[in-house]
DNA sequence: CTCCCGATAT
DNA sequence: ATATCAGGAG
């Protein structure tokens, strides 16, 4: 707890400063999952639950070449579809997800992948995490910051929060992180967690920001 | 809180 | 063997 009483001034400043430095180490932070459409980028962050992105991508080449609408989908065979993104695992819970989803896209919104938050957490199978996704990354919307996995562990490794549940977590960096960077910072936070501050073992000696960082270790 | 769940690195 | 991977629902 050694920013434990940083100033709010105070944790903006240091928030910056990482995201500036990191920025310069991922400067084209954009998600990594493979896409064409909203569409494809709704399945694919459905199919990213603990699951590596590499593996979305590798199940989704074969997904999309097949099913291409939103009718598609809602229509698709589930025993077929299940047989497809089986290995991304929760594949049963998944499918379910991906063809509720867009049912309820067919039926409330003409096949169309809406562009509010509002509109995307009501989607079966949808919630903060995946709507920030498409709003940052396909409509170029910024409602939200993406807290997953990855965004969570390194905010609670720097300290730029106290809170352990995703959507607080998010609450407290959208207040920290100036609105026209949130949708690089989960990105930048991503890959940085991707390559760098990993779960399992952290390579904090190779971390550009482990100055900055009150979990670093040598 | 638990459950869903396969693949991979350690 | 075990932890972890772009979470969300009940």
């Amino acid at each position: 707890m050694k920013y434990e009483k940083e100033k709010l001034e105070e944790k903006k400043e240091r928030a910056y400063t990482i995201l500036t430095r990191l920025k310069k180490i991922y400067p084209t932070a954009s998600t990594a999952l493979h896409h064409t459409s909203a569409l494809e980028l709704l399945v694919a962050t459905i199919l990213s639950a603990q699951c590596t992105d590499e593996r979305v991508n590798l199940v989704t080449k074969a997904l999309f070449s097949k099913y291409h609408t939103t009718n598609e989908f809602a229509d698709a065979n589930r025993a077929e579809l299940e047989r497809i993104i089986k290995s991304t695992g929760f594949y049963r819970a998944k499918a379910n997800s991906i063809i509720n989803c867009c049912k309820m896209l067919v039926e409330k919104h003409g096949g169309v992948v809406p562009d509010t938050m509002e509109d995307l957490v009501k989607l079966p199978g949808v919630g903060r995490k995946t709507a920030n996704v498409i709003l940052g990354n396909f409509y170029g919307k910024t409602e939200g910051i993406v807290v997953d996995t990855h965004v969570k562990r390194l905010s609670e490794l720097l300290e730029l929060t106290k809170q352990t549940e995703p959507e607080k977590i998010e609450v407290d960096l959208m207040q920290i992180i100036p609105k026209k960077n949130w949708i690089a910072a989960g990105n930048i936070l991503i890959l940085h967690g991707r390559n760098i501050c990993t779960a399992r073992n952290p390579r904090c000696k190779e971390c550009k920001v482990n100055d900055l960082c009150p979990s670093a270790k040598d």
